[in-house]
RNA sequence: GGUGGGGUACCGAAGUGGUCAAACGGGGUAGACUGUAAAUCUAUUGGCUCUGCCUUCAGAGGUUCGAAUCCUCUCCCCACCA
């Protein structure tokens, strides 16, 4: 299949260069490509999906990932699209994170074999840069002037940015360089915001080799009202289920609005396009079923499928189903999940018994639980009334559960619509 | 290096000796309305053993009965000049 016709379906595509010279490149057979990911986070979030997504899907054309972490770059700082310069990390810090992030990343694309996506880290080429044969060699094909051009630089002149940041570009092109060099790589992707830099790559290989490399970028993901896309409650969403558990993460997808469906079922779930665009224009309650499945999908693919059926049976037990009667057709595997066979995946805490026959209160439970952050916090809910016992709203901050309260078995506690946990006793 | 202006809660931004846990906006959370949506309206938004107490206004000292507000030093940022 034509991967450039497909990533277009999907919207995957903002710019590129000359995009028949790149059609006809992928086309003519496999193209080693490249996405850089910033290692100063030990996990991705959904803000870094979209690249990740268009990785798979080259990669199911039989082109080949590189996934670079920049070690080096990180070690920086990068002004492009950002009001503020990255942290600076250690180098041990970075190197964990770079671990973390393959981890992610494999449960994505694959590594396996020697044809596989590779994960490299540009410290292994940046660290050890001389100064002056890098001005000397690379430095002097760059213009001070393009870069001043560069939108993410304008930006930055405003506040103003260090030499060190301004430097972010060479180095990135330098990396697009090296890759091109020495692993073959011939095309870099990148978010919108990249898209100066990466044509400083394109640049240098042109001038160094005479060579044409390509270059495409992904559009910005913004909510509908312009919010950054990615960003709930608690922050980010992330792929470390240690900080975003596969629950969360569907709810997160189950709760997009109206307008993003069809869009976001093209990025995030594997779904032939018709099907998508079938889907995304449901009418109004049955958009719902467009939701549920655009977040089992997206949760299959992140957390597998067994934790996709958990959150989606747990999520429905809670709050109904769509499309119990399976009336809306879809190629997606949650169709062969059977509503009935809800089980009760909630989450659950245990307290022990001696623990609950002392008395326990209520506000301390919300927090134990991690319903609530703090106690005033859950003083606060139980105020405004968003703190419910199974269907009893809870209107009195001091109430002490006993024994009693769990003889007819485990309590269900919410705190708000959408958060809750089931209590057990043992 | 010089001169001037700044660093306030999640973010932006008021406050310039007591009435300040700190206006206002955004964001968050909760309630109502709904479709587990959006929009809208309402409440709330440092912590706690909560009619009170504790910790916050870059950091460290000091003045004062009393400081985010005054003084001293330190760190960081910005503008202009060099």
């Amino acid at each position: 299949m034509d991967a450039i016709a497909l990533l277009q379906e999907r919207g995957f595509l903002y710019q590129s260069t000359d995009l028949e010279r790149l059609r006809a490149r992928l086309a003519q057979g496999p193209v080693t490509f490249y996405v850089g990911f910033d290692p100063t986070g030990s996990s991705l979030h959904i803000g870094h999906l979209l690249p990740v997504m268009a990785m798979r899907w080259l990669q199911q054309c039989g082109h080949r990932p590189i996934a670079i972490v920049g070690g080096g770059t990180a070690m920086v700082g990068d002004p492009s699209g950002k009001s503020d310069a990255r942290p600076v990390l250690t180098v041990d810090e970075i190197d964990a994170n770079a671990r973390a992030i393959q981890g992610q990343l494999a449960r994505f694309l694959d590594f396996g074999d020697a044809a596989g996506a590779r994960l490299v880290n540009n410290a292994d080429w940046l660290r050890d840069l001389k100064y002056l044969e890098f001005l000397r060699d690379i430095g002097r094909h760059f213009n001070v002037n393009q870069m001043l051009a560069a939108e993410s630089v304008k930006q930055r002149l405003e506040t103003g940015l260090s030499f060190l940041e301004f430097n972010y570009m060479l180095l990135q092109a330098y990396d697009f360089y090296v890759l091109y060099k020495d692993y073959n790589c011939e095309l870099q992707l990148g978010g919108q915001d990249q898209w100066g830099n990466i044509v400083a790559g394109t640049g240098l290989i042109r001038k160094l080799t005479g060579k044409d490399a390509h270059a495409a970028t992904f559009p910005l993901l913004l909510k509908s009202d312009g919010q950054k896309f990615g960003k709930t409650a608690s922050g980010a969403v992330w792929l470390d289920t240690a900080r975003t558990t596969p629950y969360h993460y569907y709810q997160f997808w189950r709760n997009i609005d109206d307008g993003e469906v069809t869009r976001l079922l093209g990025f995030f779930t594997a779904l032939p396009m018709d099907e998508v665009r079938r889907l995304g224009a449901l009418p109004s309650p049955q958009i719902n079923r467009a939701k549920e499945i655009l977040a089992y999908e997206a949760t299959a693919l992140a957390h597998g499928p067994a934790a996709a059926r958990q959150a989606y049976l747990a999520a429905g037990t809670e709050f109904g189903f769509a499309d119990p009667a399976g009336a809306i057709a879809t190629s997606s595997a949650v169709a062969g999940i059977q509503a009935t066979e809800a089980a009760a995946e909630l989450p659950t805490t245990t307290l022990p018994k001696a623990k609950v026959a002392a008395g326990i209160g209520i506000c301390k439970l919300l927090v134990d639980t991690g319903l609530c952050p703090s106690t005033s916090e859950a003083r606060r809910l139980i105020k405004g009334g968003g703190a419910h016992l199974g269907d009893d709203r809870i209107t009195d901050e001091k109430r002490v559960l006993t024994p009693a309260d769990f003889a007819a078995g485990p309590l269900l506690l919410r705190a708000g619509k959408k958060n809750l946990r089931r209590i057990v006793v043992e």
